[in-house]
DNA sequence: ATAGCTGTTATACATACTGTATGATTAAAT
DNA sequence: ATTTAATCATACAGTATGTATAACAGCTAT
């Protein structure tokens, strides 16, 4: 490590960690089973052994805690995997990676993804940045879709599979883990069952 | 209709008109994409032309007021329906009518209907009456499916098909409905696709 | 017709959260 | 040594919730 590594400084790092203590209270906060009103800017700032301005200094207003809230969970939720969804060359592989990586993310921490996505559901400021993300499975199960077509073009013709990437992104949601999760299936079962689905949903076409 | 067909009274009447005026205008405020804070007991009894005690009176606590919103729109969404479905005697036409009936329901008031359900996600007290509503529908299709298997017990064994209700429910949930809508697709066209996956998933075991 | 009950409203209060403003304080950066 | 960035203290205006108390009007029953 040369000197130079510490050219951001001291001051920035400890902001960084003052960022991480507010959003680590604020996910403990909202882990803790509790009603809606425990989730308050004052309590989190509590928690986080800081003063309630310095959340609106380092997040600028309570939606804007969300969304870094969500960036925090994602990271904590190794969703860097999906770099080597794309980089599977296998594209049925590829499939089996992209319900898996979202499966473990959703295991994660569903009680905190879950009322996040419940905020964002009514409150549109909250929202557009979830829906943002959620779109981008559209995009990936496509993709892996087209490479799959090509690399079965024997008999298939390259037909648009319009619909499917979303009926995939559907089933890869957190909606659907979550019904499957209450229900009582563990993650590998959950694993299974959604592949199948998705098999079946890209034959039935 | 006999002169006893009043014995109800006026009062009664006109408190469940009361009731009725709040629940619109719940409804109304609800479906307004609006900010979380015009969802307020005090905006909601001045569309309804109360008084905000009037709300407490009839329907105990803002959680009291949700759980009534939520029978209400399944009575306005024909959630009666599902009376048809038990009596129909072919299992996969019932199959069908659970599809359609559902995806009526959820097409109803699709805004209201989510922010509802986003809710009861937040709050454990809501959440309670819906979780029950839908658990229903796990018993309504186990039910479908015993039918099903009875039905067709030439070569296939009548083996438990256990978490086959579950996906069932799973894809006929608002969840699945909302987010397939949002995509772009109208309603015949997700029961058809609905259809395609719950006979995939029945087909798969 | 009169007395009682019910649904509704008026007023008030304690409590709590949000968002914003203003200024002080501490410690790092130059 | 001076400037600057991050944090904190205090305060304020606006608003929501839930509860209490009391008043009021009109249906209901005797």
């Amino acid at each position: 490590m040369s000197p130079r590594a510490y050219k951001l400084g001291k001051r920035q790092a400890a902001a960084g960690q003052t960022r991480s203590r507010i959003l680590e209270a604020a996910r403990k906060l909202l882990a803790a089973q509790s009603t809606p009103a425990d989730f308050s800017l004052e309590n989190i700032a509590r928690v986080a052994d800081v003063s309630r301005l310095t959340i609106y200094y380092q997040f600028k207003s309570r939606p804007g805690l969300l969304e870094a809230l969500y960036d925090h969970l994602a990271a904590r939720g190794n969703m860097q995997q999906m770099a080597q969804v794309f980089h599977e060359p296998d594209p049925s592989k590829a499939l089996e990676k992209l319900i898996g990586t979202f499966v473990s993310f959703w295991s994660s921490d569903p009680v905190v993804i879950r009322r996040l996505r419940a905020m964002g559901a009514l409150d549109e400021e909250i929202g557009a940045g979830i829906r943002a993300r959620d779109s981008r499975r559209v995009h990936a199960a496509g993709e892996i879709l087209r490479r799959l077509a090509i690399s079965q073009r024997r008999k298939h013709r390259p037909k648009q599979h319009g619909l499917i990437p979303e009926i995939i992104s559907m089933l890869t949601s957190f909606e659907t883990y979550d019904a499957l999760s209450r229900a009582g299936h563990d993650d590998p079962e959950i694993v299974r069952m959604l592949l199948t689905l998705v098999q079946a949903s890209i034959a039935a076409k």
